[in-house]
DNA sequence: TTTTCATTTGTTGTGTACAACATCACGTAG
DNA sequence: CTACGTGATGTTGTACACAACAAATGAAAA
């Protein structure tokens, strides 16, 4: 009766510069910007202007308004009247609650609802570890920001409880941008990119293991204690390197 | 550097009907219709018109839209191109991921972040265990769904993290509705009132004695066992006299 | 009577002009 | 040289006209 989320216009022959449905078109562009938020393509504190969105995505500044509301209320942007849209700042210190939260949530995901892995989503899992394996091979922090968003993604998709899933997404939004922006102020830049990358090398081929064991409750909790950790090693780097930053 | 919050404008000598700032008009706006959809004024199904909205508070559609784009977002409403903004049909059995995922999150705002309440959070658990009082001796469901509702904001101030207050409330309006919609569809529906209220007088006496003590653990193990007993109780009465609903 | 199709009516989505607001540049008085 | 005020410039917020779309209406044909 109720099914209306058939989202996937890739693969159509439609053109897929424009696939049509209005609302799937604000889907598109809310994507991403959301994307270039996290990615640092918007630094914090980066000026938006609507026109030039509305240029770029070749509609007016209405639709464009409607994305960057709500990209307002989950708190990547903050509209100030005369001003601009602006990206908004974080700092480690803000962001703990949200990691707290994350830490439980995590938890749950392998609780309510769980969902059997099928062999394609084993498979996507072990592709995706195979991303790992190359980027140690070559040190990248966009493309570590990248996989480790594609591997959230593949996580959520194992528990069928969908508020649980919407929730999760919103509050890794509004962290993951932590990591890029510390990381890249470091003068220890490469070093800790390159650990960094080994041990979510190890968290990706440990739940993998788990995965391939159809064990979600394990998968919960080595995830809870991997951002846990990450947490900790970023607010400690951060705030270690405070000083150097306050007397460069 | 960085502060941007002194928004509060009250007790000033504006007119208490229009504030003033566009933010806090829209917020007002948004409150307000959030509050009649919960309350089943606008009932499952009801079409709302943008220009009527925008007429009554005296604004054009535009920023009407901006409210009913976020109740989109948050599940309550549903607009149609060229139909209406329809507010959404909801049933127990769709909600049952919500509640699972607000049981969870109930035992959460003792652990994370919990703030001791002062005299004045006292005071205000008593006064409204006096509302309570009142209810049993005048029964009256909309009093009842508003005290339940003034209920839930005071334990969600019982935690000072602010992400998990938001996704709590998000998830609170999303299943709120279901009560009054299945309770004043029942035929002992006087009965099912005064049980309902008189369980409720009892969790919120158990939780005052527990805030009077400090103890802010076990308020989440007493509202957590309350939320799933009332979702398994509604189950139950909705899926018992579905029978009769049908042949009615 | 029933079915079908064109038309009319009503609603949301979009584009755009203008108002409200903040900031910057620049000139001028001290 | 500094401080201040005033206008220019740029941006978001609002209002409104129109396009896109869906459903109801009614007339005509089978």
């Amino acid at each position: 009766m109720s099914e209306l989320e058939p989202i996937l216009e890739s693969d159509t022959d439609e053109p897929a510069t424009a696939p049509g449905g209005s609302r799937e078109r604000i889907e598109r562009i809310y994507a991403v910007l959301r994307r270039r938020i996290s990615l640092l393509e918007y630094p914090p504190g980066e000026r938006l202007r609507e026109e030039a969105l509305a240029e770029e995505f070749d509609v007016s500044r209405t639709p464009i308004r409607r994305v960057l509301a709500r990209l307002e209320d989950e708190g990547l942007l903050r509209s100030v009247h005369g001003v601009g849209t602006i990206v908004t700042d974080i700092d480690i210190d803000q962001l703990e609650q949200v990691y707290q939260l994350r830490v439980e949530l995590a938890e749950l995901i392998g609780k309510l609802a769980p969902v059997r892995p099928d062999g394609h989503k084993v498979a996507a899992f072990r592709a995706l570890l195979a991303r790992c394996d190359a980027l140690i091979a070559k040190p990248d922090a966009r493309e570590f920001a990248t996989i480790n968003m594609d591997f959230f993604h593949l996580l959520t998709s194992l528990t069928a409880n969908e508020p649980l899933r919407a929730i999760s997404e919103r509050l890794y939004y509004q962290t993951t941008r932590i990591w890029l922006k510390t990381a890249s102020r470091l003068a220890s830049y490469k070093e800790v990119l390159h650990n960094e990358i080994v041990i979510f090398h190890r968290e990706v081929a440990d739940i993998v293991a788990a995965v391939e064991l159809g064990d979600l409750e394990i998968i919960g909790h080595i995830r809870r204690s991997h951002i846990s950790m990450s947490f900790l090693r970023l607010r400690d780097s951060a705030h270690a390197e405070g000083a150097t930053d306050s007397k460069a």
